[in-house]
DNA sequence: ATTTAAATTATGGCATACCAAAATACAAAT
DNA sequence: ATTTGTATTTTGGTATGCCATAATTTAAAT
């Protein structure tokens, strides 16, 4: 009996980076990111044929790029199937950022016990630069950041179906949570409750970083509700 | 002026019943169910123009009825790209386990704020059937039963996202959830937790809520693994 | 001018054909 | 008999065309 060795399948299985994309999921990543930085603003209708031909691609990775959008909840259908770029209401927002602070909490909590040091280590590090850049004028950056720190958090607690759902998550609030970092008097309680954060988790309090962790998307909470209502008012002016 | 009668239409008004879902979703459920009843048992490969000769459609909504499974995790892809029926470890369905104790939690929790009296009623209404029907010899009906006693509490949390996460989450889990009901010592923790569930919503006590349906979790687990554990030493004689 | 009916257009669902890459079967060589 | 190189087959990815239905426009009627 030979034992076959698959180059691919052993560089695929550590970090998937020899892959090359399919046509859909390059769609899906330009349709992501145009959805979230509001070319595509909520409400949009992405009809096939159009979408399809502006990407310079058949309507089938199209259609299938539209599908994986649908699955994430930033595209919706229709009642005649007709899909449009999603535009969720703050109560729906809400939704969304409960469970995802629950997946968060149970994220903190289990990395309290699997974590190794070094990925605590890296967790405290991210936050450090965080701060350290909080005056920088490229508030994207700094937004990504915040975004990578609590990837990392749930990276940590070692389980892959868990960081599944916490991305989607992600980036079904992605461009709520951008709108919301835009506020200024965010920062200072964004430091404080991180660095509570890191402290529970270096201390490896399991109920104290859970508790961290849903004290933070409450705030997350009150500041989406703040950001939307300016956003709201200076639309209609 | 001609009286254009739309069959559909007029059935889908009696009752709604008969709405045709695309053929794509049917064949989801129907290669759902046949990988629950494993009769595409894991690890089975998932040719694209087999199956779909099989169910009698072309290679395009079969394909797409595949992703649906595979967003579900019921299916997954090689590094080469082929699709197979999942076939996770014991480690990884407690990973899900877990994180469907976090979403049960969060469901009870809302339950208690959000749930109308009535149902909180439905939900001890079909807890007492379950007692009730639990010496039938139908032991798929006791299973789906259970099923709708959680789902139940899901819905009287009154978010939507969250109830479809569960939902997807409770598709992955089906098959061993089933195996492990089979098993008769279970049936009086089942009963006492429950109970004890029913008791807290109808309380309203959240935390106590989401305390039972944590602990019940737990139990799920452990039973799940003694259920893995007879099934293999059954398999390997 | 408003409403209604009919025609037209736009759109998503589905089937099919072709291609490149992967898997497999086969042949040759040692 | 094992390995290696090559041909064949299988398979997923993509493009395209057709169809039914929904949406829209146009025409007709009052």
């Amino acid at each position: 009996m030979s034992v076959v060795i698959n180059l691919k399948d052993v560089l695929n299985a550590q970090g998937g980076l020899l892959r090359s994309p399919s046509l859909a999921e390059d769609a899906a990543q330009t349709l992501r990111k145009m959805i979230l930085l509001e070319k595509l603003p909520p409400g949009t209708a992405l009809p096939e044929r159009d979408l399809s031909q502006a990407l310079g691609i058949s309507r089938t990775p199209l259609r299938e790029a539209i599908r994986l959008l649908a699955g994430e909840g930033l595209v919706q259908y229709t009642a005649a199937r007709r899909p449009f770029v999603a535009d969720p209401s703050l109560e729906e927002i809400n939704d969304c950022l409960r469970i995802q602070g629950a997946l968060e909490a149970l994220a903190g909590e289990l990395a309290c016990t699997q974590a190794s040091t070094q990925q605590i280590k890296d967790i405290a590090q991210i936050n450090a630069t965080i701060i350290k850049t909080q005056g920088d004028n490229t508030r994207l950056h700094a937004f990504q950041a915040d975004m990578r720190f609590h990837q990392s958090i749930v990276k940590a607690a070692k389980n892959p179906p868990l960081a599944e759902t916490h991305a989607k998550y992600n980036a079904r609030l992605w461009r709520v949570r951008f709108l919301s970092s835009q506020r200024a008097d965010r920062r200072e309680s964004t430091r404080r409750e991180h660095h509570e954060i890191v402290e529970a988790l270096m201390a490896r309090d399991a109920p104290r970083t859970s508790r961290a962790l849903k004290a933070h998307l409450i705030t997350a909470e009150k500041n989406i509700a703040l950001a939307l209502k300016d956003r709201a008012a200076i639309t209609e002016e």
